[in-house]
DNA sequence: CATGTTTGTTAGTAAACCTTACGAACGAAA
DNA sequence: TTTCGTTCGTAAGGTTTACTAACAAACATG
């Protein structure tokens, strides 16, 4: 019996629709389409983007045309070739037409908020010290940041984006974040509501994974770890942001490791991630040994002693989640003095060990070159995708 | 600075759109929803998909006239109801028209075939020894059992879905398994070609995981461990499923578990999953403490000790894998008398003491209600999917 | 200077959905 | 029995979208 009068090949991009789609979702994605590949690309003619996107040159036209009524897209003059046939104007994103708004509210003492343009480049930073505050206190010390910061830009404000540790939903209601003593805190409508301007809230750990692919020129599957007065982790599959199910995804700070037991943590169990690794641990661990050590040389062994064992750990906990998804990118974000060096080793090297290293592909483990601002620039993409439907 | 004239908000369907779209994929989309909507409510009428998908009945009336002609729905007389209004028209999937062929291909010495409705249900199975074949021999075999059971069909075939052992490419390319003595193995391809049907291939866990999606009433978020001759999972994020970066997603069973020693393992590592929990050690050293027991109470508390240790280790390895996707809900595939009793519940007792189960919300374990015929049925998802954008 | 090439635009076409309108079939009430 | 309101499915016409075809502008080259 063969297939006659079988169904035509559905493609992928069919596969479980769950809205309906009208003509005008066609524009919608075309447009951004054209936008996303300026964005990346650069300078380029009409003629390049519909090379480039498929389209038509007369479709490109027309949304250039539509895209440059709303300030988005300039026309930068023809393309400096020798070349026969009609030189190429050449169109770029406005880069300097708008500037988009970042606060990064995962430091332990201190709240830092900064103006970026649209490439992502830190325009100018305002910190405020948290003193402490929780609750409704720690709002207004986010609102009155926001306001400065909002001050100094110097072009429309495309939008603004906030990093926050603790669990954050999909409408960016902090449903917990002990050091800011927020429960399902509705963080983003109401400085939405406050500032009349588009607000986006998302996990401190998820912004910092969007910057490193978007500007790390990370790959489409990655896992980035951060570490500081908490560890979290964000996690990017097919270069999408997973958020669980209960939008605690990348909160393996209190998972336990290993089957010896280990240093008692805060949340009262032994062994956890977080006892482990937190810089405020590390740094105490570190602080005994030099203190205890006879020598400098003694020291310097015993501190490498503690980075390595920290590393290992690390490896021991990340070990499933690498084989489970197939990892092969990971990033740690966090003080370059504690990760960079035997403790990043160590924890390539067990992670290669505990897995299976063939067949799975070569294993790439790495600091992030975003520094400090990672969570500012992250907050920042999480703005042009949602305005732009870039990044 | 305000955002005078900044652009407007862009969907979620527009984040990153990575190919252009024209207006018949919208006709595709929108007759897959139809068709989706169709298969998972059945009996409904036009008005009522209308209704449901946000469509209008003009719209809803085109497309269903589109899918009669294709022989995909049939109407099935006038709804029995006493309400104003003309009677409806009740419609439905042609669920007896087409039929689906499976290949399970993960057995350790049998590959099992079956004919499959539209509805998922097995009509009838057949069954090859493998007698030891590898390489172009295991292939021979495959294709042979494939013909017995395409034979067996009484229904045009829609298509082929195969759940294959070991690392399984997008293309169907079977790129590793070791069991069977393939090495980049174009399964697929050479299939398609020698039945001329469609054939989609893909991993044995990954299709179970599938099946467990849409025919367990599982989340969107699931973890499927299978537990046979060796150890797999198939992990599903948002209803989809996870491939990995080279194809490998889920082969968790050369991860190494825990910080003491374990079981030497045949890939060279000590201590793998595998090493724990695979079929043969488990009855293995059942039958070793079995036989040294002096009692038989002995001897069940012996056999209680083993499954409860393996469970502690599959907890262990599942740990940092549930806290970093904040997983709620995990199923297991294997024997039974193996998984459901003292191993399932030192396993979920390990993953709850391991994991913050604050916030995160409670975590899920069970035995999947699938049994044996969970690869046929996954593989059968496979093509309902690939072929109607069913599922 | 004629020719070929490339760019961007104009005009017309096809596909998809929508809105509006209508006949058919039914229950309920006058 | 007749009338009215309701629901279902279909028909006709309009809008949006991107496509094809054709063209003018601008340039290099022989």
């Amino acid at each position: 019996m063969t297939a006659t009068g079988a169904p035509r090949m559905i493609q992928d991009r069919a596969l479980r629709p769950t809205t309906k789609v009208l003509p005008e979702h066609i524009r919608l994605n075309n447009r951004t389409l054209v936008l996303q590949t300026l964005y990346r690309s650069g300078l380029q003619s009409r003629a390049d983007l519909a090379r480039e996107t498929g389209l038509t040159r007369v479709t490109v036209s027309d949304l250039i045309s539509e895209l440059m009524g709303e300030n988005l897209v300039i026309e930068l003059g023809q393309r400096q070739e020798s070349r026969p046939g009609k030189p190429a104007t050449l169109l770029d994103i406005n880069r300097v037409a708008f500037q988009i708004v970042s606060l990064d509210l995962s430091g332990h003492t201190r709240l830092r908020g900064a103006v970026l343009s649209l490439d992502g480049a830190v325009l100018s930073s305002s910190e405020v010290e948290l003193a402490g505050a929780r609750g409704e206190a720690a709002f207004d010390k986010v609102a009155e940041l926001l306001a400065q910061v909002i001050a100094r830009a110097t072009a429309p404000i495309l939008g603004v984006g906030i990093g926050s540790p603790g669990i954050v939903d999909r409408a960016g209601v902090v449903r917990n974040a002990p050091n800011l003593g927020w429960r399902d805190q509705p963080l983003q409508a109401r400085l939405q509501d406050a500032t009349g301007l588009p607000v986006r809230v998302v996990n401190d750990a998820n912004a910092a994974v969007l910057a490193e692919h978007s500007f790390g020129g990370a790959d489409h599957d990655l896992l980035l770890v951060k570490v500081g007065h908490g560890v979290g982790a964000g996690l990017l599959i097919g270069g999408r942001a997973i958020f669980g199910e209960r939008f605690a995804a990348g909160e393996i700070g209190h998972v336990v490791i290993g089957t010896d037991d280990g240093p008692l943590c805060v949340c009262g169990k032994s062994g956890c991630l977080e006892a482990w690794l937190s810089v405020p641990r590390l740094t105490a661990a570190i602080h005994d040994a030099t203190a205890q050590a006879a020598t400098p040389a003694d020291a310097e062994r015993a501190v490498s002693d503690i980075l390595t064992e920290a590393g290992r750990r690390l490896g021991i906990i990340l070990a499933p989640v690498v084989g489970a998804l197939n990892l092969l990118e990971i990033v740690l974000s966090g003080p370059p003095e504690l990760l960079d060096g035997p403790l990043s080793t160590a924890t390539v090297e067990t992670l290669r060990s505990r897995t299976m290293a063939t067949e799975t592909g070569d294993l790439t483990l790495r600091m992030t070159a975003q520094g400090e601002d990672i969570v500012l620039r992250g907050a920042a993409v999480m703005v042009l995708s949602a305005q732009l439907g870039v990044s």
